[in-house]
RNA sequence: GGUCCCAUCGUCUAGUGGCCUAGGACGCUGGCCUCUCACGCCGGAAACACGGGUUCGAACCCCGUUGGGACCA
């Protein structure tokens, strides 16, 4: 609403439980908050929100640390452990009671429970009865404390993006603030802590929409300035349920495990549900100078991961080749033998450059260029059955013998080479370049023919070839069966 | 069950009453390029959930229906 006036400086908060890893809709809600910060030059916070015991842990809190330094995004306050302000909770709720706005309850679960089932059986909605409303509870007695719900409120207020928003207020019972354990409940927390960081802002996932009166009550009796609230949509999976492990990876650290860029993935997720007109493409300078809020859609999106690696193999496209060369080296399989000077950096820069074209993942792109590194050569069975067959034997065997006589070895040459073999046995280019291509790389797909030669150099080319030459030529003399039946194993 | 949210191609979306015989992107698909695979380029199929209003005019505003979803229990 452009009526509302914006709090100036704004603060806004990232405030996951960290009872898993960082998953996809949390980076969102993260990098929305980030972007939002940065734009409007305000504060970007991040706290933990670890009261449920039971479920936090240590390694979600790393883990969740881990995926926001991964995708860069870097925050300005925190992170806050809400397990550092126990005090301050129950220092709140003491005041709150003292005020009148809250109070001492002291039904026990059972009890509870009963009277819930009751409620039921005679078809009213179960809530808490007020029981303990006015009735005096003695601090030590075993208790609860309780917000006092005022009747009759109504709460209204503009969510950012989906516009005027109205409860009855009625309909809320007096929740649980402080648990008989002195830990806070869900709610209070986060109201006590979005009022003292001073939140203007706050950006959730709209699970947390039916929230948001409650919360706005005890903003109320706590005569803090209300913060305006943005909810974002959920992201679902292919069948339109919450996303979950069932649709594949969910975690961020899983995509960069993957070969996944982490810009490539803000890139995406910034598109799930934000839009810029017909831009899909927007390096993190843009996003910061073009985010805002009021283009975010109320509609859930539905997660694409072919849209996701689409993007992905766009920014592997066009990373510097240096870039490239150590991120797909952490995915290498191992290598058995390098290849001489395959340490080298601008050796494998070069690598990188000619083959970062045809990858999707940095995945992709160590697996591909591990025929480049190591001497030890796997040959793709499938590649071998298409492409080195008996009759390429004539060939390999005149292109070996016309490579290993070249006195310089460079494309000019190369081809020069393949052009006459070609017209003296009456072959095109393609019946030459299949059979070296997998005697190169052992797979049917690799970059230009001469760029491989080129790139593996006299030595390993002449090597590779005369290699695949004798194996060939080992099955022939083997009581070889048709063509068409099954390959034999090779020792 | 109660409360709340949502609804444009399969998917992400543009669209804020006339510019819409609805645009872009992923995917799919036909072709070109070509030593393979990609890239790139050119083309194609593909959507305003339904019904009522409001208006000279509705994808856009209102109501309802249907369908999805979330939260609480």
């Amino acid at each position: 609403m452009t009526s509302q006036t914006i709090p100036s400086p704004i603060r806004v908060r990232f405030a996951p439980s960290p009872t898993g890893n960082l998953h996809l809709g949390g980076a969102r809600t993260a990098l929305f908050n980030f972007l939002f910060a940065r734009h409007h030059r305000g504060v970007f916070l991040l706290r933990i929100e670890d009261t449920d015991r039971e479920r936090s842990t240590d390694s979600a809190i790393a883990a969740i640390l881990d995926g926001m330094r991964w995708l860069d995004l870097t925050w300005d306050e925190g992170p806050i452990y809400q397990t550092s302000r126990l005090d301050r909770y129950r220092d709140v709720a003491l005041d709150l009671m003292a005020r009148g706005h809250a109070y001492r309850c002291s039904c026990t679960p059972d009890e509870l429970e009963e009277r819930r089932k009751e409620a039921q059986a005679k078809g009213l909605p179960p809530r808490y009865d007020g029981r303990c409303r006015d009735r005096h509870v003695s601090p030590e007695t075993p208790h609860v404390i309780r917000f006092r719900n005022t009747p009759d409120q109504i709460f209204a207020f503009s969510d950012l993006i989906r516009g005027p928003l109205s409860f009855d207020g009625n309909l809320l019972d007096d929740l649980v603030i402080l648990r008989t354990d002195g830990m806070p409940t869900y709610n209070f927390a986060v109201v006590v802590d979005d009022a003292d960081m001073k939140i203007t802002h706050v950006i959730r996932g709209d699970d947390h929409i039916n929230n948001t009166p409650r919360q706005i009550a005890i903003f109320r009796a706590l005569g803090a300035e209300i913060p305006l609230f943005a909810h974002l949509p959920m992201i679902f999976g292919s069948d339109r349920t919450k996303l979950s492990k069932r649709h594949g990876a969910t975690s961020v650290m899983a995509y960069r495990d993957m070969g996944y860029l982490p810009h490539a993935l803000a890139n995406y997720l910034v598109r799930l549900g934000w839009s810029h007109k017909d831009q899909e493409i927007f390096s993190r300078e843009e996003l910061i100078a073009l985010f805002d809020l009021d283009h975010v859609g109320s509609s859930p999106s539905v997660f694409n991961p072919e849209k996701l690696l689409w993007l992905n193999a766009h920014y592997i496209k066009n990373s510097p080749d240096a870039a490239l060369a150590p991120l797909a080296t952490e995915l290498l399989a191992p290598i058995e033998e390098p290849l001489p000077g395959s340490s080298d950096p601008d050796y494998r820069a070069h690598v990188m450059g000619l083959l970062k074209g045809r990858a999707r993942t940095l995945a992709e792109l160590a697996e591909s260029s591990h025929p480049f590194l190591d001497r030890a050569l796997t040959i793709d069975p499938a590649a071998r059955e298409k492409a080195l067959r008996t009759d390429s034997i004539p060939i390999l065997d005149s292109l070996l013998t016309a490579l290993g006589s070249l006195q310089e070895w460079n494309a000019e040459t190369l081809k020069n080479v393949f052009t006459q073999i070609g017209e003296a046995q009456n072959r095109k280019l393609g019946d030459l370049a299949q059979p070296v291509r997998v005697a190169l790389t052992g797979k049917t797909v690799s970059p230009g023919i001469f760029d491989v030669l080129i790139l593996l150099g006299r030595e390993v080319s002449l090597t590779r070839i005369s290699g695949a030459l004798s194996e060939l030529r080992k099955n022939i003399m083997a009581p070889s069966p048709e063509s068409s039946s099954p390959r034999k194993d090779h020792p």
